[in-house]
Order: C-alpha cells, then structure tokens, then sequence
DNA sequence: CCTTTAATAGTCAGTACGACTATAAAGAGG
DNA sequence: CCTCTTTATAGTCGTACTGACTATTAAAGG
C-alpha cells in the first residue's frame, strides 16, 4: 500500500471468468459459451463477464454461474477462485484483469438452456478445442486445481447428487485423474475416512442397470481427507 | 465474457498486496510497513502497491518485493499468487481490488533498508497484531497456503540458501507448521525423496556453533514430493 | 438357467511412518 | 585432558496404509 496516497493510478476493467465443471456420463465435462463478435468470433470461451460496481469477484462468479446454467438455485454449488490473470495482453481490445473460478455442478445437469442471447454448450473436456483469450489456460489451471484438491479434500462429492453410490463417487476421481482406480482398493479408502461419506439409513438402494445394486451414501461432514487419497504417482516408481 | 461487448463496466483500482515471508532464527516472519495516512494511520500492512499500466500482477509484485526488501536481485525468489481480495468495502476510501501474493525469501535477510520513504519492518508472525484492511486475513492465508503446500512440494528449499543442512530445512518445516518434528524421522523422509536435496559433493561441512558438523545440500531438482511429506495429523487420530 | 455385470468382502506382501535407542563429532568448562 | 553438552547421523521395531489380487453376492439379459 506504499505510494498508495499520493500517486496517480490505472483504472483497469475487471471480470470473473468460470471454469463450470460436471461429469457427464463418467466424462468430464466444461461448459462453454460460443463468442458471438471479435475478437474470436466464432469460437469457445469460459462464461464470465464484469464485476458489477457493489458485488466482489465471488459474488459476481454466483451471479455469472446462476445465469449461464440457467438453475434456480446455485447456493450449495461449489466455487473456488483458481488465480487472478493479468498480463497485459491478453484481451486485445482493453485492459482486462480476470478473477477466474472453478465451479462444480452435480451431474448429469440438464442440456442447458440460457437466459442470456449467448449460446452455451457442455463440451467434453478433452474436446474444449483452442478457445479464446487465455481460456485454454483457465480451463487446464481448474482442472489442475481441482485435480490436486480430490487428493487431500473431499470435494469429489461437490461433483456428485445428494445420494449416490461409491461407484459415482470414484467415476469422479477416474474422470478428473484420467486414470482407472481399482474398485475395492478405493472403496476401503473412501469407508476407512470417518466423514467422508456416511450411508444412507434406509438400506436404501439404487438401481441403474445391471449389476448388484449399490449402496447410498451422502456427503459426510468432513473437509479434509487425512491422510490423503493420493493419485497413482505421475512419475513411474521404481518397479 | 458474455455481454462482454455491449455493457457498460465500472473501472477499478488493482493492486498487488505481499506476504514476504522468511525465517530469523528460526521462527518465521513477515515484513511489514507502517502506514503514514489515514485510513489505518500507524497500523501497520503488508507491503504493496498499484499495477502499473503495462504490468501483469507477477511484475508488479516482483518489483514492489524488489523496492521493499532493497535487495539487488529477487529473480529466482519464489513468489506465488495465493488469491484476490474484492469485497466492496475492504477499503474505505474507493474500490480496490487486490491480488494477493506471498513470496519466500532466504533467511536471515538484511534487518532491511527500504528505497522508500515508508518504514518496513520484520516482525515476527505470531506478533503481527492487528494489521490495516484485510491484511490479517491475507497473512493467515499465505501461511496456510505455504504451510500446505509444504506438503506435498519441494517449496521448503525457497527459505533457505543456496546450501544448507538438514537442520536448518526442517527449522522451515517447524516455524510454519508450528510444529516439532522428529529429527531422524525429517532425514530419512527427505534422503529417500529422490530429487529433494543432493548432497554437496566436496564432503563439505558447515559449522555454527557446538555440536557434530553437518554435511551441506543443495536443492534437488523434483518439484514434488511423492509420497508427501504429511504434516502430525491436525485432527487427533485414534491413541 | 446360465452368462454378464457390477458391488462387496477378504487376503497378502511391501512400503512408509511414528517412536525409539545408539553412536559420532564437535565445543565448553573444569 | 577429560567430561559434559549439543547436534548430526545411524539403525531398529511395530503398526498403518496401500497396491495387487481373488472370491462372493446380487441383480439384468438372453
């Protein structure tokens, strides 16, 4: 805050940019809004737009999310501020800082349908072609984030309904990991962390298909895994 | 982005806010400066200041961070952006929108000179009472951030030299955890992560003070550690 | 009725880790 | 010079956790 007083300062333009992640059928998916005028029309990009003059950036992500899913209720959803992108020149047009978020939505949501004139799609995140801006960035910052924070918290179940299966449960680590997890190894895990998920009392169960029904469980009361539930090690141990 | 192109934005003050931490004898500590003006006249802040037009968040940080610790070269050091700070009345006289960083410096640094006029100080973290603003709640996020991210990377080795002992890398583990840890335990962990620390070759050996001399590392090239290095669980496991 | 599919139960060995004890190498003080 | 203190380093032991499995149960489909 030095200078702080007595210099002259930059207004700068200030927007929220939301990476919206759901799992739809076991994949990972991102909405995206196609851009209708320059620059890059034509192409993808993150939801976002600018901060209104009372709201913070966190408020502004909400407003954005509730606006671009179309849902009546976004309270509850999960949103975590990924970073803040500020380099010079990454809006052609103007001096554009960015507070970019990270929003989690229970799947399967439905197809969508706006409010706003813009359309917007779920696209597998493998498939989120080169968007525009920085977005390419923003999207592989919050999939890197949230893939970190599965480890050692227990967001998975911010991605999953209010009861759902140890199956579901594990589709969402395997869809943000990208990697096969084994069944009972990761079930023994998942029961032996008190609070991370509790079942559901009514010997409730679920049917989906084929297959022996599985077991509810909701959301437990814990925050934090401990110890964590670590991703099979990126680099090769030795064998 | 959306109504990105035809809506009216309000224009914002941006400016970067830094949690500079590093290690005096042991224990961790933050620089500060006292403040001049009202509001929060004689309180003491983190140091910070605008974005310059031209200026992305991590050169306008890396250059308050070179004007408020006097030093020569803060290349190399590591700075780390921990999140953005919005809320419409977080200061009184306009709307600021701050991106907060914490960056590590190698202790013990200078007892400091600042180029500036305002005064800045090393205080101990536990004593960096109340401070202006918001900046108590930015100080607690940059320990915990630092402190998490401990963890599981190789971050420790940004608080030290460019060679030091085993003692003094597991004094940064102690002073931002808060925590003792066991001697033996911290070494085997350490020497087993491959690419943590690398002996320096010539049997070099440091001494300070009483006790056996203790061989010298260097940091390794890994960025992660894999397994992490977990700190004692917060919540009590089972006796 | 048999096959397929998915959930759940259980085994087993290797690894990692917490809690220790023991030894080595320096300085301080008599 | 000898001993005490201090700090670094070496090693031990038992438990917890995990990865890789195999086995069983309960549904749907043909």
């Amino acid at each position: 805050m030095r200078g702080y007083d007595k210099h002259a300062f930059e207004p700068f333009a200030v927007t929220v940019d939301l990476a919206v992640l759901t799992l739809r059928a076991g994949a990972l998916h991102v909405l995206l809004v196609e851009r209708g005028q320059e620059p890059y029309a034509g192409r993808w990009a993150l939801p976002g737009g600018f901060l209104l003059p009372e709201e913070s950036a966190e408020t502004a992500a909400r407003r954005e999310l509730a606006e671009e899913t179309g849902l009546a209720d976004v309270t509850g959803l999960h949103l975590e501020q990924l970073r803040t992108y500020s380099e010079p020149g990454r809006d052609p047009r103007m001096r554009v800082v960015s507070v970019a978020f990270a929003a989690l939505l229970p799947g399967p949501p439905e197809p969508h349908a706006g409010t706003d004139a813009a359309e917007a799609r779920w696209v597998p995140y493998e498939k989120a072609g080169p968007l525009a801006f920085d977005h390419d960035r923003i999207l592989a910052d919050a999939r890197t984030r949230v893939g970190a924070k599965l480890e050692y918290t227990c967001l998975a179940t911010a991605f999953c309904p209010a009861e759902f299966t140890l199956g579901e449960l594990q589709q969402v680590y395997e869809a943000v990991w990208g990697t096969p997890l084994d069944r009972p190894n990761f079930r023994r895990k998942v029961l032996a962390t008190p609070g991370f998920v509790e079942p559901v009392p009514g010997a409730a169960r679920l049917t989906g298909g084929r297959g022996k029904p599985a077991a509810l469980y909701r959301a437990g009361t814990a925050t934090a895994l401990n110890p964590p539930l670590l991703r099979p090690s990126r680099e090769g141990r030795p064998a």
